[in-house]
DNA sequence: ATGAAAGCGCTAACAT
DNA sequence: ATGTTAGCGCTTTCAT
């Protein structure tokens, strides 16, 4: 069923036809409405490959995630809400959204080369950003509309919407300290990514400021995920002078930080104060409740898309030109985890 | 940078260009390089609707999930590592993987039907599958290669790949009935998902065959997530003869049973047993441990890629055709949830 | 208001 | 072994 069958049947030519089916203004009104009914009746929805060729346009936009070892396990969580969110903006216009999985065994800015050469996607996501991101430079240079859901060093003309690191390591070196640590590690991922840095750096700039000298021993690094969090765990205990609480960047660190202590009969809030990262369901079930920070992940969803769309040129009457560059606070959730006597 | 633009460069025609980028035989061993070579070079990338246009393929394989309310949150943790098996073995072939995000506002059938009209993709795997799916009628009547995963009541010829429910309702209840108990009551989706009908029969079918009588009221139905399990863990304690056991059809809802048998001193494996489904990394979190099943899900996914690719033609030599029903057995890994004395 | 026709980028059939 | 050309389905420009 082409649009050459539709017009067949329908005894008209093609181009009222298609003109009909787009809502163009010079068609008759009786015209349209038999067009649009037998569409209907018959099934005919247009080829898109067809449309992108002709418009140099696809409709799609795609949202690219990594599945990192990292991120294969515990990711999900964390992405499904935000793709709700995204999508529930995407509705509107008519677009679609696919995730676009680079796999373990693939460079990503390969990938993504692939992916924009073959005009799959109108526009992109990507998450996951690296302190200097060659992908950035890629989707500049070819004038591809993208957002990143995550800063990077790699500089340029580009919208960026990414969680408040800053805010979280403030947030928790200060109460923390107002409880009498001075011997506060830190939990970062082993890994490229840029969030590491800005919370390293952040966190020394807390310790700064409340009069705490930093020390390189209490920074720990593992993978971002359950396994990395028994480990850093581990490594904490084994430490000739344990820190007395430790501030985590990943939400699902906790989980085995939590369960390497159990194992030594080690219990956070009592014999050392945690401060998580996202709360999560896995979180909310962690005994005693972990202290950590909420977030809205399906807004956030939201504000990534109507940001990217508001720098394509075909979206501007719905979302007027704006380059965002945003971070996102998170809200504190006070739990038992930090709240030991010293 | 099209391929004309590169036969030019070359000063060659565009037909030699596009048989030595497709590697045709007929073609100069010395042209050939030099056209990868420029190809290469210059970063010049098939465009991928202009190739779909002609070819009628998309080399790319669709992956439909559902956003519901129920896999929003917790859905990710199972995908991601299906997707991670799925994409190793696409990648081998030249094929991406998309996933297809149907969201919470539409209708799956609506959804499916736009996908598969726009060519969007090649193949497709489609989960979630309910008792009756319009779904597969509608592919199979388009003749569109898929795969499901998950049975259903639809009849037809299509290759299907499900999860051993009745393995598992079988092996709990007959572990419970072994312990002594005879009160075992079920917890199932609310929703038309086919999965709750299949773990409810074979639960029923277990019953009889240890001499339990079935007891409807042991059968509770919920959300399959966390808030489910807490709601359904209210419903148990309210009930007036309270059973003495119960199963889960789903990994998430025993985070939430748990937590609420907690708040009313309710112990697991001391004054309930319980059995969960798939163990998972926040199941392994639980204290008690919970008696529950594993699961490769890299595994699944590769299974469920080349079975897909079996049915394609294109893929015959790799691939001999046949059509795969398979029930994907579940291990289990006892943990102290059930072991309690009666 | 409608029809006719060009052309988006590519591959494959046909010609040389 | 290479060049030429038709045509995939669609939108849009130009006629009428």
């Amino acid at each position: 069923m082409s649009i050459r069958d539709l017009a067949r049947h329908l005894d008209i030519s093609i181009g009222t036809v298609s003109r009909a089916l787009n809502g163009k203004a010079d068609v008759n009104q009786e015209t349209r409405e038999r067009v649009l009914e037998a569409a209907k009746r018959l099934g005919y929805v247009p080829n898109q490959s067809g449309r992108s060729l002709r418009q140099g346009t696809t409709n799609t936009i795609g949202f690219m995630i990594e599945s990192t070892i990292e991120t294969v396990d515990t990711g999900g969580s964390f992405f499904m809400p935000v793709f709700e969110g995204v999508q529930s903006v995407f509705r509107r216009h008519h677009l679609d959204l696919v995730a676009l999985l680079c796999g373990t065994d693939e460079e990503p800015a390969a990938y993504l080369n692939r992916v924009v050469a073959r005009r799959f996607v109108d526009g992109l996501i990507i998450s996951a950003t690296t302190r200097h991101d060659p992908r950035i430079d890629f989707l500049l240079e070819r004038k591809i509309p993208f957002i990143t859901l995550g800063r990077s060093e790699t500089t340029g003309d580009y919208p960026w919407i990414d969680l408040d690191f800053e805010g979280v390591a403030t947030a928790a070196v200060e109460r923390l300290a107002g409880l009498g640590h001075s011997r506060i590690a830190i939990a970062v991922p082993a890994s490229d990514i840029n969030l590491g840095y800005i919370f390293l750096d952040a966190y020394k700039q807390a310790l700064a400021a409340n009069g705490i000298a930093f020390n390189p021993d209490y920074v720990f690094r593992s993978y971002a995920n359950e396994e990395g969090g028994y480990q850093i765990a581990g490594a904490v205990l084994a430490q000739r002078q344990t820190p007395t609480a430790i501030i985590l960047v990943n939400e699902n660190m906790a989980l085995g930080l939590y369960r390497r202590f159990y194992e030594s009969d080690i219990h956070p809030g009592r014999n050392i104060a945690v401060i998580g990262f996202r709360e999560s369901i896995q979180s909310r079930f962690l005994s005693p409740t972990l202290t950590c920070f909420r977030i809205s992940l399906r807004d956030l969803g939201i504000k990534l898309a109507e940001s990217l769309l508001s720098t394509m040129p075909a979206y501007e009457e719905h979302y007027p030109h704006e380059k965002v560059e945003l971070i996102w606070p998170l809200e504190l959730v006070p739990g038992e985890s930090d709240q030991g006597e010293l």
